[in-house]
DNA sequence: CTAACGTTTGTCCAAACGGTCAAAAATTGC
DNA sequence: GCAATTTTTGACCGTTTGGACAAACGTTAG
């Protein structure tokens, strides 16, 4: 069932590559439907029919991306753990998600307008892969509350936080920079938001607030 | 300079509501390019060349519906005052603010559509209208922080966490379902994230914690 | 050198696209 | 009831789209 890895040579695997960084653009900002590929061919450097001599199908194109986004993706929380202090674990965890939003914003406006879109090629991972995940580190949380190390809180709705106020930064980084204006919206808008959202999830967090 | 109001038959005022509801449902999920006339025409239940009676392009539709959507959508952040406690104020604008991503979350993933691929319809609005709006509230937060009656933040970034939170209920909906499965997914996720993003940002924000 | 293989290109196609137009049908005002 | 107006329709147009294909061009190993 599983599929082999298929030879290529040197060309193929540098073109492929070519054509993928030329897609994450052209999809992440356009969408599927949005991007033609021939807006692809001309970002990356060749004619149309030489795309597709590399990629049958748009589709093909799209799928590598997404399937190579979502190994990555998933990463930070993955590396979340039982060892350490809680809070100490969540604010890296926080601080991960947003330096993926720093350096991959394209990845995730990818993933943002397929979900958007109602997540036709991924629901299956979505209700597999990412919920069984969820699930783990939702427990680990939940086990610290018992254990009086964090502050009771619904973990699932934690998660989804900070998926959501890191995620922002990438995907309607155009209004942030908008609303903060040329003074505050340089690079520095990053670690400003680091250190608010630290504060942020850490203080409603600490046991002994609330 | 400001454009009349036109004449319209009734036919044409019922016609033109038809047509944008169904525009609503395929712009939010396909965007701009992604929709098609022939495939809204058909959800409103009549005819390309029908449609375009109405509305003479594809532009005029996706534009008369940005425009509708922002005047409700900026409501509940104009709602936020002065009077009255700022942690009930800010509790309040995070409600409406979810309970707008819980009954409009079409008009929200429309939003978030033309953010995802840089704004290029309402690029003036974010600079414009929508920034001095922003720094109105902004200085209101932080009078009251001077004040001491609520502790020391980024007022921009509590305002971006705020609209990331709850929006992310309505953009990002399938993955919220997906990821809390059938027995959480029910129409309580909203009263649960209601109550989880009230703690979570006015504990926070007590002036006593930090 | 050359045969085999890998790569690139120009040309072509059918479908889908946004949009037009004149004529038919329905509605409205008198 | 009829004329003027508004609405609806079918046929059509030029362009763009995803994709196919054979022929030409490069590369490489023997």
């Amino acid at each position: 069932m599983e599929a082999v890895a298929p030879r290529r040579t040197r060309i193929q695997k540098e073109k492929r590559e070519l054509i993928l960084e030329a897609a994450l653009d052209t999809f992440s900002t356009h969408g599927f439907r949005g991007a033609t590929i021939d807006q692809i061919a001309e970002a990356a450097g060749m004619s149309k029919p030489n795309l597709l001599y590399y990629f049958h199908r748009k589709e093909d194109i799209f799928e590598t991306l997404i399937q190579r986004l979502l190994i990555t993706w998933l990463q930070p929380l993955r590396e979340l753990d039982d060892v350490g202090d809680p809070l100490t674990e969540l604010g890296a965890y926080i601080r991960r998600k947003l330096e993926m939003a720093r350096d991959y914003p394209r990845e995730s406006r990818l993933f943002a307008n397929e979900i958007l879109q109602g997540a036709p090629r991924i629901m299956p991972m979505l209700e597999g892969e990412l919920k069984s995940l969820v699930d783990d580190k939702a427990a680990i949380i939940e086990g610290w509350m018992r254990a009086g190390r964090i502050a009771e809180t619904d973990p699932y709705h934690l998660i989804f936080s900070i998926w959501a106020t890191t995620q922002h930064y990438a995907d309607f980084d155009v209004q942030v920079r908008a609303v903060l204006g040329p003074e505050r919206g340089g690079n520095a808008r990053f670690e400003d938001a680091a250190q608010f959202l630290e504060r942020l999830f850490l203080g409603s967090l600490r046991p002994q607030c609330p």
